[in-house]
DNA sequence: GGATAATTTGACCGATTGGTAAACATTACA
DNA sequence: TGTAATGTTTACCAATCGGTCAAATTATCC
C-alpha cells in the first residue's frame, strides 16, 4: 500500500531524499521563471525526469511542493544579513554584505528570481514570513546602523532605505539577468559584470554612508 | 459579418479605441501581477467587465494582448531616462531622474511590475527591444555621464552600473511593494516612504557622485 | 527467498485553458 | 429608414490543467 510522504514510518527513505531533493531542484527551475500559477506540474516532472503521478507522490499537491521550496530557500537567503555583525567595522561589514550578495545573486540567480516572482504577486505564500521573521531581523540590524551612526562611525542615514537599496541593487543583478547582459552587450558576457558592479557598488556604499571622508 | 480590428476600413471606431483601452487596462492589472503564462484570457474578460469572445474580438491572441500592452508600456517607461539632459546641471539631473523614476513606481507599479515579469522569464517577447532601442538609449546616456565624469564635474564611476542601481532602487519600491510595507510596517502605509527613499537616495547617489565635497 | 512495504506508472477524471463558429444585436451612414 | 458593417454572445471544441486510482514494479528486511 502506497503512502506518500512516509507517514507509517516515521523516517526518511534514503529514496525518498533523492528524489525530493531531484524535485525541488527541478520545481526550482521552473518556479523561478515561470511564477505558481505559470507553472505546471507537467513540466516539472519533465525536467526532473519522472512520472507526473511519480511527483505527487512525494508532494501532494503543487502548493505542497512551491511551498517546501520556499521554506528551503527563505532560510538561506537571509545567511548574508544574519552574518551582518554589530561588533565589526562598518565600512567592513557593508563591504563584505554587498560582496556576499552579488555572490549570491550570481552563484543562485534562480533563488533570488523565485522570491522576485513571489513578491510580485503580492507574497501570496510568504506574507505571514515576511511581517514576522525578515522585519525582525531587518529591525535588529536597522538598529546596528542607527547605533553606528549616532556613534559618529558613519553618517546619518535612514537604515531601512539602505539595506532596501542594498538588497535591490544586488538583487538586480540576478532578476534583470537578461537586460543587464542586453544593455553591456556580449563583451561582458563572463561574470566580468559581477566584479564591476562589485567595486561600483561598494564604492557608492561606502561613500554614501561617509565613511571615506576626513 | 465580424472582422476583428478592423480590416476593411482602416480607420478604427469610436468603440474599438475605447473597449481596446478597457481591455489592456485589464490586461495590465492580470498581466502585471502573474505574468504571461499565468494570466488567463477570461481573468482579463472578468476585470474588463466583457466576454471572453468579445476580447478575442479585438485581440485575436493573449499574445496579441501582451505585445500591444508591451509596446505601450516600453516607451513611455524610458521617458525619464530620454529627459536625462547633457547640458543640464549633473546633480540636479540626477536628482529630477531619480524623483521621476520614483513617482513612477508610486504612480504605475503595475507597468513596473509587467516589465519585471518579462525580465524574470528572460524576456522572450521584448529582447530585440532591450538589445535595440534600450541599449542604444543607455549608451547614449552614458556617454553623457562618462563626459562628466572626464571634464570633472563628477566623480569618475562605471556609467552603466550607475544606471541599473539608479533602475533597480527606484523600481524597488513598485516591484516588491509588499516587502517594503511588510518591514517597514503599517506606519507607513501612506505615501511616505516614497519621500523617505526619494531623501535617502537622492543623498546616496549626489553623494556618491562626490558632487557634495568640496 | 518470500513477505511486506515503498515506489512507479498508465489510464483516467472533472475543471480550466486558449480559441472558434455562428447566430444575434447594435451602430453608422446613405 | 433601410441596410451593410460592426459589435456581442451562447454554445462549443480540442488541449491541457491539477490530481486520483489501481495495478505493476522495485526495494527492504527477516
Amino acid at each position: 500500500m502506497a503512502i506518500p510522504r512516509a507517514a507509517k514510518t516515521q523516517r526518511r527513505t534514503r529514496i525518498q531524499e533523492e528524489k525530493e531533493e531531484v524535485i525541488l531542484e527541478a520545481a526550482l527551475d521552473v518556479f523561478s521563471v515561470h511564477g505558481f500559477r505559470g507553472s505546471t506540474i507537467d513540466q516539472i516532472a519533465e525536467v526532473a525526469g519522472m512520472s507526473k503521478p511519480n511527483l505527487l507522490y512525494y508532494f501532494r499537491t503543487k502548493e505542497a511542493m512551491h511551498r517546501a521550496l520556499i521554506d528551503r530557500v527563505l532560510f538561506t537567503w537571509l545567511e548574508p544579513l544574519r552574518a551582518f555583525d554589530a561588533n565589526g567595522n562598518p565600512e567592513s561589514e557593508i563591504r563584505s554584505y554587498i560582496r556576499r550578495k552579488l555572490e549570491m545573486a550570481r552563484d543562485f540567480p534562480r533563488e533570488s528570481r523565485l522570491f522576485a516572482n513571489e513578491m510580485l504577486q503580492g507574497a501570496p505564500h510568504v506574507e505571514d514570513e515576511l511581517r514576522g521573521p525578515l522585519k525582525s531581523l531587518v529591525d535588529e540590524k536597522a538598529e546596528v546602523i542607527r547605533a553606528w551612526a549616532k556613534a559618529g562611525k558613519i553618517a546619518k542615514c535612514d537604515p531601512y532605505h539602505l539595506i532596501f537599496s542594498i538588497w535591490s541593487t544586488t538583487q538586480h543583478y540576478a532578476d534583470f539577468d537578461v537586460q543587464v547582459r542586453a544593455v553591456l552587450g556580449q563583451e561582458h558576457s563572463g561574470d566580468g559584470r559581477f566584479e564591476d558592479a562589485a567595486r561600483y557598488l561598494e564604492k557608492l556604499f561606502v561613500d554614501g554612508l561617509g565613511m571615506r571622508r576626513p
